[in-house]
DNA sequence: TTGTATGCGTTATCAA
DNA sequence: TTGATAACGCATACAA
């Protein structure tokens, strides 16, 4: 069957010792070193996963956790983003993932993970403010590192975009184009995402001295809460509209069409997300654009990072975001 | 840290071997039995994966292989629901999932699979006649099993639907309708499914002994290929189209419509995998059900079932098909 | 039915 | 710089 150390040993001559350091970049002189190398390319030796695993203590294969309702797995760009990014950063380390969906409980996952032993630490997505899946991880002996986080923790490490700063950034853009009275449309209620979002659009119109009353309507990240969020806000006398995320964006526009509403001559629309469709929405849509790719592979990262220095403290990433000015803020006349 | 077959064996006072026999269904007295399990279930002991895997040469972890491209792999609802479905079968049985996705070359991909050990077998997406990456799982050791097959090959494992028998069936049904000028745009040129449903559609067309000349354009299963194969069929004069996919249908439905020719009553119209919005159309679209979370399914309890039994030859699985009417092709009034 | 002993293929600790 | 040798935690052939 396949090669072992021992055969090796044979082969070139030396002790199996020597062949694992040559392996491993342990001291070796250079003479034996290109000898014991010659060997293994010519035989093409792999060496045995479990046995390393065991005797090391690291298998060199990570988790990720991604607990969602197989709908929103797939039909969201977002999450298969992710999965892109960390498959490509882990796959340049030569480590293996292991991926665990959302097709059994929380409570039974977590245990999987423990039971299966052999990953050396895990990546979970974590965008709820609250997630038993995420707290037994933390709370389990496994090194985890979040995509998405919790603003109150911390001790975990985690990598995600700064929606605070983004929405932060959005909002001034309208505000800078003279825009007075800028509503929003949230995202979920107890979403990180959404909570933050809402939080920068908050701030940064507290900074301009700008009222916020009425100009908040409740979403969930879906078309329909921006049909839904657009009345109220017209009502309100906005002559602007900050939306969650792209896809709330889109409904919002749909419905400011229908109601004869110009865009963005009488109401500046902007979006989250930068998703494909946001350029090709009439007028294009101006919006945040985040890496989710980069996200991920930045996850990989940082947990191979954390996996080699334990003790080097929590890993804190915040990505940064890029607004993305397109014709549904800056495209009509108003104000010139 | 993790307890160990030594810690359990002084706990309930018998030997590891004992032990190991209780766990993995060995011959073991009742009453011994008993008081290892209360042993086992006081301590939460979960065993060393690796040292298992070392001792018995098997890792309870199979292989997915999804060598595609990101868009392609995610833009598709197919292939998430196959993951989702073979995500859900291994969970059933306590077997981890390694995914590889298509971000290194072929090549590097085997290499790595092979060179991770630890796989007990994998699962591949096999969709093209013509597959290095395929060709060269079956050619090593590792037990594999395809999702898609090649005609011609007689000893590979696989699941897949009866896209031959899917296709005939469709077919016949516009035939049972009275058409009998039916047209095909057809799959990609290369992949197994474009061309069984093209050989399905060619078959039932001469068992009633109709004439396909000209009534076949190539395409390439989006709705642009659809829209493409319009006008020419229409030339040949067609009284229906079966097109090689819903995406597909959906093209050549825009292109009838804007053509002006009535669906179904100038020509009737079928499509093939029943996604989403194919009930959607207008008219719905009569088209084929397969089951993609199904077949996902299937092919991992066909690997788990040629582990479990290497000897018992290649497991063939052709998974059946549904046909869904709708009135894209029995809405009109032609023929009644 | 149970226990003993050996082997699985590495890594890592000692001496040399 | 190198080579013995002891873990690593489990499965299993062999004895009892």
């Amino acid at each position: 069957m396949s090669l072992t150390l021992d055969d090796l040993a044979s082969l070139s001559g030396v002790s199996r010792a020597t062949i694992s350091r040559v392996l491993n970049g342990g001291p070796v002189a250079e003479a034996t070193r290109q000898k014991v190398l010659a060997v293994l390319a010519e035989t093409g030796y792999s060496p045995n996963r479990a046995a390393r695993t065991l005797a090391s203590g690291r298998s060199g294969v990570v988790g990720v956790v991604m607990h969602l309702e197989p709908a929103l797995l797939f039909g969201d760009p977002y999450f298969s983003g992710l999965l892109q990014g960390m498959s490509d950063a882990l796959a340049e380390r030569a480590t293996g993932m292991m991926l665990w969906l959302g097709n059994r409980s929380k409570q039974e996952t977590l245990q999987d993970i423990e039971r299966i032993g052999l990953v050396d630490g895990v990546i979970v997505t974590a965008h709820w403010q609250d997630d038993a899946l995420v707290d037994g991880l933390l709370a389990s002996r496994i090194p985890t590192v979040l995509i998405g986080h919790r603003r109150e923790d911390r001790t975990a490490s985690y990598v995600d975009v700064d929606n605070v700063a983004a929405a932060a950034m959005v909002t001034r853009h309208l505000i800078d184009l003279g825009r007075r009275r800028i509503g929003h449309i949230s995202g979920l209620a107890g979403s990180v995402a959404g909570e933050d979002r809402l939080t920068g659009y908050t701030q940064a119109m507290a900074a301009a001295g700008l009222p916020t009353d009425a100009l908040v309507v409740r979403g969930d990240f879906n078309p329909a809460a921006g049909r839904a969020g657009v009345p109220p806000l017209l009502e309100a006398g906005v002559d602007a509209i900050f939306c969650a995320n792209d896809a709330t964006a889109s409904g919002a526009l749909a419905a400011l069409v229908e109601a004869g509403v110009a865009v963005p001559d009488d109401v500046a629309l902007a979006g989250f997300d930068d998703l494909d469709f946001a350029a090709g929405l009439t007028p294009p849509l101006t919006t945040i654009r985040q890496s989710v790719a980069a996200q991920g592979a930045e996850a990989a990262r940082v947990l191979l990072d954390l996996l080699e220095d334990p003790d080097g403290g929590p890993r804190r990433i915040l990505l940064p975001t890029e607004l993305i000015i397109r014709q549904s803020t800056t495209g009509g006349t108003h104000g010139a």
